[in-house]
DNA sequence: TATTGTTATACTCTATAACTATA
DNA sequence: TATAGTTATAGAGTATAACAATA
């Protein structure tokens, strides 16, 4: 994104309730912080919503489409063609379930688990770098307090 | 978005690293929150991004588009059809500049005003909702801590 | 009849390149 | 030569409807 106000122009734009709105801050916020990880995984050619889908299948081997998408967040329909881009790059592959025909288990090549290893390092240095900008404690509580927001809670 | 996991299922999916990096709980932040804040514009026909720009324009009138994309981290080629939309709405206008030819000040209209009344007293009720869910000082805090990660600050 | 995966399609948001009319 | 706005275009990400194969 083109990252908003850097904090230095002069004439500052009054941005009324936007400035103390949730929605603003989260999406300056994920804005920024997208790019940095887009940033740090160019090098391997990658983004974060495939990264996601990597993570997901080195721990849970063998798992079926529509189960990745609900843990992701993401419809079926669009897995589709992230699956394609992963098999196509030799990251990852669609094989047969032995119980039901339909559907497709979902496994990591050696190529995708050496490949998400280098991944999630870059990840790894990314979050400490977030997490210095925070403070001591911080990263925590944010972590905590985006959660409360990702769960409408029915309170 | 398609919320992610509704915290409810048994078979757990094992998110690795993914449940721990900022990336992650801001993505599903921001989408839970996006949704419910496009849920209470639904009834104006209207979204976050041009409610923004209606917000700018009230407190900034004749605003160059130019200055309003860089308060809110739009380019200018990706703000044309946004403005284009509050014009053709009759919210928003687009006058000539007396000094300078090349540029558009930007307008609110009579019925932009009204229509941005309503749509912020839903903002701030949806704000509001949000506030609870956080506890008390949980929103000032987030939104302390959103900000740092906005801004890369010069360190 | 319901489920898994798929195709087709559309809309929103963001991005780059190139153009116009001014300055 | 630079700037304000614009057009054209492309790529992500997300959404719905409908279908085939299978359960």
């Amino acid at each position: 994104m083109n990252t908003p106000p850097p904090a230095n122009d002069d004439a500052a734009v009054d941005l009324g309730p936007l400035a103390a709105m949730l929605h603003h801050a989260l999406r300056n916020a994920q804005a920024q912080v997208l790019e940095e990880l887009q940033a740090s995984f160019t090098a391997e050619d990658m983004r974060p919503l495939p990264f996601a889908i990597l993570v997901v299948l080195a721990r849970n081997p063998g798992l079926r489409q529509i189960q990745v998408g609900f843990a992701l967040g993401i419809q079926p329909t669009n897995l589709v063609p992230l699956i394609d881009g992963l098999e196509q790059r030799g990251l990852a592959e669609r094989r047969v379930v032995p119980g039901d025909r339909r559907a497709r288990g979902l496994f990591l090549t050696k190529l995708g688990a050496e490949t998400l290893a280098r991944l999630e390092a870059r990840a790894a240095a990314h979050e400490a770098r977030l997490a210095d900008r925070l403070g001591p404690g911080g990263r925590e509580q944010l972590l905590s307090l985006l959660r409360r927001l990702a769960h409408p809670i029915p309170d």
